[in-house]
DNA sequence: AACTGTCCCTGCAAGC
DNA sequence: TGCTTGCAGGGACAGT
């Protein structure tokens, strides 16, 4: 599922491959996916506008546009941003097209592909931004960034109750952390998924914040995790290798990789599908 | 206020 | 074999 590393090789595909283009035509079929605003919002705010960035905050791709509006995509579950030349088949549930103008005399489309439909495609206005995007305004740091530390992590905790990985999911917090990747930083960290946030020691805290940089960074690296279930591929098509790297994820029942001690716990917490090692992490 | 549970949706896999 | 059932999960929202 996309998390902060898939939609991260996602924005580089995007820096390639949209940026600097314009947009010709725009296709909506499903209209779940343009739900925030409606079809003819999505096509009259990209019809014959030309793409100046492409950002990411968290799990949010943001697309700068030359008409003063941004395109916001968010993949979700299941959601791809394909780049394909015109005419190409289709696959199944493919929500929306733009048709992009030649480049070097080639021209493409970037299709927008969401079996379950939990993704979304929106153009807003940045000054109305906390009014069309709240989510976005309420978005926590990102951990990419410089600004994200140490000392950020522990205000942050502070007083926290509830348990570790129920705040790392949380987004209003660090932006960008889902299941798959909660479960691989606690477990580098060396940190139950039931740990007290506001209980840390500033020592813990600087462990579990380089463990946060280390598993997306290396995760980034590797194009992000392909699973099975979702088949996340980048705009080329391929997929990533970072599922070759879980040392907990998925691996429910096996032996702990880390300590060869334990076997892999798998549990619910926070709602999700929780897998740790029962000797590694305390 | 802060935390937990439910829902949205489809494809796939397990079980009868 | 062919059906039904359950599960996967990000984030909004309702409930406690």
């Amino acid at each position: 599922m996309p998390e902060l590393p898939e939609v991260e090789t996602v924005r580089r595909g995007l820096q390639q491959n949209f940026v600097g283009r314009k947009i010709t035509k725009v296709e909506v079929g499903r209209e779940r996916t343009v739900r925030r605003t409606s079809r003819e919002a999505l096509i009259d705010g990209l019809t014959g506008v030309k793409v100046l960035s492409a950002t990411r905050r968290g799990k949010y791709l943001i697309c700068a546009l030359d008409s003063g509006q941004k395109l916001m995509v968010h993949l979700r579950m299941s959601g791809r941003l394909i780049i394909a030349k015109p005419g190409a088949s289709r696959p199944p549930h493919t929500h929306v097209v733009l048709h992009l103008a030649k480049t070097d005399s080639v021209e493409s489309e970037l299709w927008f592909v969401d079996p379950r439909t939990f993704g979304e495609v929106v153009v807003f206005d940045p000054d109305k931004v906390k009014t069309q995007m709240p989510d976005l305004v309420n978005l926590g740091v990102d951990p990419l960034t410089d600004e994200f530390s140490p000392q950020i992590l522990q205000g942050l905790f502070k007083n926290r109750r509830g348990n570790l990985k129920a705040l790392l999911l949380n987004q209003h917090f660090v932006a960008g952390i889902g299941n798959i990747y909660a479960d691989e930083i606690l477990h580098l960290a060396k940190l139950r998924p039931d740990r007290l946030p506001g209980r840390l020691t500033t020592a813990t805290l600087t462990r579990l914040h380089a463990a946060i940089v280390e598993v997306l960074n290396k995760a980034v690296v590797a194009g992000g995790s392909t699973l099975k279930d979702t088949q996340y591929v980048d705009l080329d098509g391929q997929t990533g290798s970072f599922q070759d790297e879980h040392r907990v994820y998925g691996r429910a029942g096996l032996q702990c990789l880390t300590c060869r001690k334990g076997r892999i716990l798998m549990t619910v917490v926070a709602g999700r599908t929780t897998c740790y090692c029962s000797a590694c992490q305390h």
